[in-house]
DNA sequence: TAGATTGTTAATCGATTAACAATC
DNA sequence: TAGATTGTTAATCGATTAACAATC
C-alpha cells in the first residue's frame, strides 16, 4: 500500500514499536507476530499490521515480522538512518538531562550544540560541549547543518527562541516550555510539556479522599 | 450535559485551555469566546464548546466565557482545587528539573518526597527536600498521603520503581523512562517520554538533504 | 499438509465539525 | 433591538477493529 497521507496517530506509534523491537533484539528474539506485539503494547494486532502496511510489506505470512529487518525499516521511515544534528537552547537542569540522555543513546540524533542566554552559563561544559551564547545560534545552525531545535528555557522566553530557530532554518522544534508557540507552517513543532501530562493525570484520581466533602461540580 | 464517559482526547485538552486562561488572566482579560480561544490554540471553536459542555454550562450566550470562572471550573474538573502530593524517584538531572519547576509552579500539585537508589545521592538536598532511600518509599507514601508517583530513573529500573509505587498505593504514575510499564488497571499511567516526541518529529523532516541519494523505501 | 499469520477490505466505532435555535 | 455567542443535535470525517483470502 502506498502514499495515502499517513496520520499522526500512526507516526506516533512507530517509535513505540521501535522501542519494543530493540528490547526483543536485545533478548535475541528473531521474529514477532502482530499478535504478540499487540499483547506487549496493549494494541490491537490489526492496527499494528495496518500501521506497518502503510509503509511496505514487512512481514511474512504465517511467520510474522523479522525483528532486525523491521527495526531497519522503521528507522528508515523515521529517517533515523541518517545523522540528524540537533541544537538545544537552555542549559538548565532539563537541558542537562537531555544532553546526558542523548550521550548514551545509540541512535543517529545527536545534540551537537547547546546555547544559553545567561552569561554565567556560557563557556561551561555539558558533556564535551561548550555552552554558546545566543548570538552564535544562527551561524552554528547553518554551519553544522542542524535540523532540529530543542527548547528548554522558561515559558516567557520560549517564543523568542523559537523565532531564532525558525530564522536559522531548522525544520523541526521540540518545545519543553509550557507555552503555545507560533511558528510558520513549514516548521514542525512538537510539544513535550510534562506539566500537561501531570495535570491530565490528576483528572483520573479519585475525588476528595479525606474530609472537605463539597457537593459535586455539576 | 452530564456523565457520558469523557474521552481522553477531551481531558488532554483541558490543561491546554488552562494554560491559555492563565495567560489571559495575567493580561487582565475578563472574557473569551470559543472563537478566540480556537484561534489561539488552532482548535475548532465548536470542539472547545463541546469539550467544556461535557462538564457544565460555563459560558454565557452572546458573551463567551468568564476567564476566572472557567479557570476555577477546569481546576475543579482536573481536581487541582485540592492539594495533591507527589513523590519522585530518580534524583538525576531530570528529577532535579522537575523538582525545580514544581517549586515555582502555583498549582496544588507538590513534589513532597524524592527517592533514589544510589547511596551517594541519599541525604543530598533538592530544594529543601532530602533525598530518601528506596526502602522508605512505602511508609512515606502512606504517611504523606502521596497519590502520584513520578519515575525518572533509567529504563531498566523503571518497572521496579513502578511496582514499588503500586504497592505503596499511589493512584497514578507519570513515567519518564523509555520503557513500557505494566501496572494494574486501577492505577493510571501516563508516559512523558521525550525520546518518542523527538523520533516522531524526525519523520516530518525532509529526506536526504545532502548526497547519499538512495532509492526510496518502497 | 495443517496451522499460523500477514495484508487488506469492509464494518464499526468514536471524534470532529457544521449548523442553528436559544438567549445574553 | 441587533449582533454575538453559547450549548447541542445532526452530519461528516477519520481511526480502529473484525474478518478473511492469500500464503508461508
Amino acid at each position: 500500500m502506498k502514499h495515502t497521507k499517513i496520520s499522526e496517530a500512526v507516526v506516533r506509534r512507530l517509535p513505540i514499536y521501535l522501542q519494543v523491537l530493540k528490547e526483543l533484539q536485545h533478548r535475541e528474539i528473531q521474529t514477532i507476530s502482530s499478535q504478540d506485539l499487540g499483547l506487549k503494547l496493549d494494541l490491537n494486532p490489526a492496527q499494528i499490521r495496518k500501521d506497518l502496511a502503510y509503509f511496505g510489506d514487512f512481514g511474512r505470512k504465517g511467520i510474522g515480522y523479522d525483528v532486525s529487518y523491521l527495526m531497519d525499516k522503521i528507522n528508515q521511515i523515521l529517517k533515523l538512518d541518517q545523522v540528524i544534528n540537533v541544537a538545544l537552547v537552555g542549559a538548565g537542569n532539563l537541558g542537562h538531562a537531555l544532553c546526558n540522555y542523548n550521550k548514551y543513546s545509540k541512535d543517529n540524533m545527536k545534540i551537537v550544540a547547546v546555547f544559553d542566554a545567561h552569561p554565567s552559563k556560557i563557556g561551561s561544559q555539558i558533556n564535551n560541549l561548550s555552552v554558546l551564547p545566543m548570538h552564535e545560534l544562527k551561524a552554528t545552525v547553518k554551519q553544522l547543518g542542524i535540523r532540529i531545535g530543542i527548547i528548554t528555557v522558561p515559558a516567557f522566553e520560549a517564543q523568542n527562541v523559537a523565532n531564532l530557530f525558525v530564522e536559522a532554518g531548522v525544520e523541526g522544534i521540540l518545545n519543553f516550555a509550557p507555552a503555545i508557540l507560533k511558528v510558520p507552517d513549514e516548521v514542525r513543532i512538537h510539544h513535550a510539556d510534562f506539566t500537561q501530562e501531570l495535570l491530565s493525570l490528576a483528572y483520573y484520581l479519585e475525588r476528595e479522599r479525606n474530609g472537605n466533602d463539597e457537593s459535586n461540580l455539576d
